[in-house]
DNA sequence: CGAAACCTGA
């Protein structure tokens, strides 16, 4: 009966979550797999991976054997929440059913392997895979990407191209990003002008690649000048990137004149009021400062929440800023004090102070960072033996680099953070992409003043 | 019913 699921997905399709979940419980029990498989497809699709695997539980639990479509979109969920275990228990039983030959459960491997930041799988699925088609081609350059290896996403790219396969759009983000997350301005640049050779119409995400490559490299200016002069209208998101990097760069008059202009477009965002107001206040322009500040509250602007996620015993626990109320959030923040304590590195007390006094605008501030590391602790506290651990939406900077080598020097083991979109590989203390990232990258202003 | 895709902070 394919006619419920179909419906199922229909409605998912339109945004209808309702109808969907209606026509979800109409299914007679026993249920078909098929129905399942909808319901988790658009959960994924519409980002709530957290209801797919949900799901998948739930169609576990039912004794219904997942399709090689369950597995996939499993897979998918796994990659949006960095939940490597789970993923890794997807791999073993896709080994078991005999379904590691098929190309797409293999891509959504090594996409899942990628974002969860483990490389090495991703390219052990790669490797192993007997017919390599675009899609997976494209997912190993852009795995290659997130973890800054640009020269590898590069030499990806030319074997692809001398086996005869064409690369397409999606190839060419992978690339483009590749090259911007690891310094390589002048490559970019060439593979930005040689898409045409290919019949390729550079879209939105492409020019938003050129433009981070740009801005991140410094070329401010270059920057704001190809934005403004783009054959389709810049959206606020090619603004914001080049926002960033003049925060990055300390350069608060243009970064005046990009603010306003993403104003014009779109003046919900809390990010971009977040990030100027940040950048007036590293350089000193209090006036300002304020003025950005009050405009974010009489706007009343969306504010999203930073939020980090760890997994643990198969279970990914999400944090938001601010919010300590987490059992494991408030477990390891002690466990990290006593960690601090214990190698001598004692938390400034004047802040811990603060948060007895209840001054309630630093105590938030000191749990934001506590839990950061936190995480970190917990993670690495976890299973012996383990490389490996992923931490989500950590920013990094100088400190949470001393904070790293501090780590890998304590447990002696390898650790990788993940921050927003990608991956740096600490060993011994030393990030695996170099000086660039921490040049570019961060902004340690406030974190410097909580490690003193 | 199936996989990839630009930016982001207290």
């Amino acid at each position: 009966e394919y006619v419920l699921p179909t419906l199922i997905n229909m409605y998912a399709e339109c945004g209808d979550t309702r109808s969907a979940h209606a026509m979800f419980g109409r299914v007679p029990d026993g249920d078909c797999v098929v129905s399942y498989n909808a319901m988790i497809t658009a959960a994924v699709r519409s980002s709530r991976p957290g209801e797919a695997l949900v799901l998948f539980r739930e169609m576990q639990a039912k004794g219904l054997k997942p399709t090689p479509v369950t597995l996939t979109s499993v897979l998918s969920a796994c990659a949006l929440l960095g939940a490597l275990e789970l993923g890794r228990w997807i791999h073993e039983y896709v080994r078991k059913a005999g379904l590691d030959s098929l190309v797409k459960v293999n891509t959504a491997l090594i996409d899942m392997y990628g974002k969860c930041g483990s490389l090495e799988d991703a390219i052990g699925v790669f490797q192993g895979m007997e017919s390599i088609d675009r899609q997976a081609w494209s997912v190993m350059i852009v795995a290659y990407a997130n973890h800054s290896y640009g020269r590898e996403a590069i030499s990806l790219f030319e074997e692809m191209r001398k086996q005869g396969i064409k690369p397409d759009a999606v190839t060419f983000l992978g690339l483009l990003y590749a090259c911007s997350h690891s310094g390589m301005v002048s490559e970019g640049l060439q593979y930005f002008d040689s898409m045409r050779e290919y019949g390729i119409v550079p879209g939105i995400k492409h020019y938003g690649c050129v433009t981070d490559l740009l801005a991140r490299s410094g070329q401010l200016e270059k920057a704001y000048k190809f934005i403004d002069e783009l054959p389709i209208k810049p959206t606020a998101i090619l603004w914001r990137t080049l926002l960033s990097a003049c925060g990055s760069h300390g350069a608060v008059d243009l970064g005046k004149r990009v603010f306003e202009r993403i104003l014009e477009l779109d003046d919900t965002h809390g990010g971009d009021y977040v990030i100027y107001s940040n950048l007036c206040a590293n350089t000193g322009e209090w006036e300002e400062m304020n003025r950005v500040r009050k405009l974010m509250n009489e706007k009343g602007v969306v504010k999203v929440p930073g939020c980090s996620s760890i997994e643990i015993d198969n279970r990914v626990h999400e944090f938001f800023a601010g919010d300590a109320r987490h059992p494991h959030a408030r477990r390891m923040v002690d466990q990290v004090i006593e960690q601090l304590k214990l190698v001598g590195y004692v938390p400034n007390t004047s802040q811990v102070f603060h948060v007895e006094m209840g001054e309630e605008e630093k105590a938030t501030s000191l749990r934001y960072h506590s839990e950061k590391l936190a995480i970190s602790f917990g993670l690495l506290n976890t299973s012996p033996g383990t490389t490996l651990r992923v931490v989500k939406n950590l920013r990094v900077c100088p400190d949470c680099h001393s904070m790293a080598k501090l780590v890998s020097m304590l447990f002696n083991r390898q650790i990788i953070l993940r921050d927003l979109n990608r991956f740096h590989h600490f060993e011994d203390g030393v990030c695996s992409c170099g000086d660039y990232c921490l040049k570019s990258y961060c902004k340690c202003s406030s974190y410097k003043s909580w490690y003193g």
